[in-house]
DNA sequence: GCTCTACATTGACATTCGTCGATGTATCGT
DNA sequence: ACGATACATCGACGAATGTCAATGTAGAGC
């Protein structure tokens, strides 16, 4: 069931588009639910966290080369990371020569940030 | 800036405090990288999104009771999803002679939804 | 006292997840 | 063509997670 790693976004499948209803408001479907936890998910883990910060840090896409020697761990490990944060539109690839670059999706983030705050103050 | 400085209830060090530093912020250490991740943990699964959602837009506490209605689960399972957003932080709990009302700690969102935010806009 | 009721906790189970080693694929140099 | 490099994918393993049935605990009422 990872079939929803594929790049359907676009079509609103998944986490890039307008998928995710701000959690204040009216009323969320099991499915909208579903979609959200996704995308949240895809921020449960403390690798991933820091992978977006490095991201969000750097004004230029950043090689994985340069993440795996910042990471301690596997080369594989970093791809599985890398390739969970893309299918949940949170970063984007882009091939250059051998090498492979990521840059994370800024308006995904803010999306994020969208769902979640959209609150009423304390009263 | 002296709003994100409230105390973080409950045990020392948890989710719900000021632990998160911005994920576009300078640079976050393993730990706080830790300590976010656990805080998207607790929004990874949709009944807890639910959960929230449905709080998020009532005014009261919820009794629990209405939860086992809404939700089609069992009664140990609403328990467990309850207790794990008690201990991220984002809700409350009160009890009210045999029944327990739970309630969203919207500052906690909020701050959540700053994790997320502190982003620059695509140009 | 006893008995319901409301909710929490425990224990067990199946599924999912993070990790790594091994292997596959594609690109660059020679 | 060959070998080296960069990264992805596969397969397997232990750990964590969601779920439920059974049990425990505490309050309300008789």
């Amino acid at each position: 069931m990872e079939e929803l790693l594929l790049e359907d976004r676009t079509s609103a499948g998944k986490a890039g588009g307008d998928c995710c209803a701000p959690l204040a408001g009216p009323e969320i479907s099991p499915e909208e639910a579903k979609a959200t936890a996704a995308l949240f998910k895809a921020l449960a883990d403390p690798t991933r966290v820091r992978m977006v910060n490095m991201l969000a840090n750097s004004a230029e896409p950043v090689c994985v080369c340069e993440m795996n020697d910042h990471f301690h761990l596997g080369q594989p490990t970093v791809s599985h990371h890398l390739k969970k944060l893309v299918g949940a539109g949170l970063l984007q690839r882009e091939q250059r020569g051998t090498w492979a670059y990521y840059s994370i999706d800024r308006d995904a983030l803010n999306r994020l940030a969208d769902v979640t705050r959209a609150t009423r103050r304390t009263r």
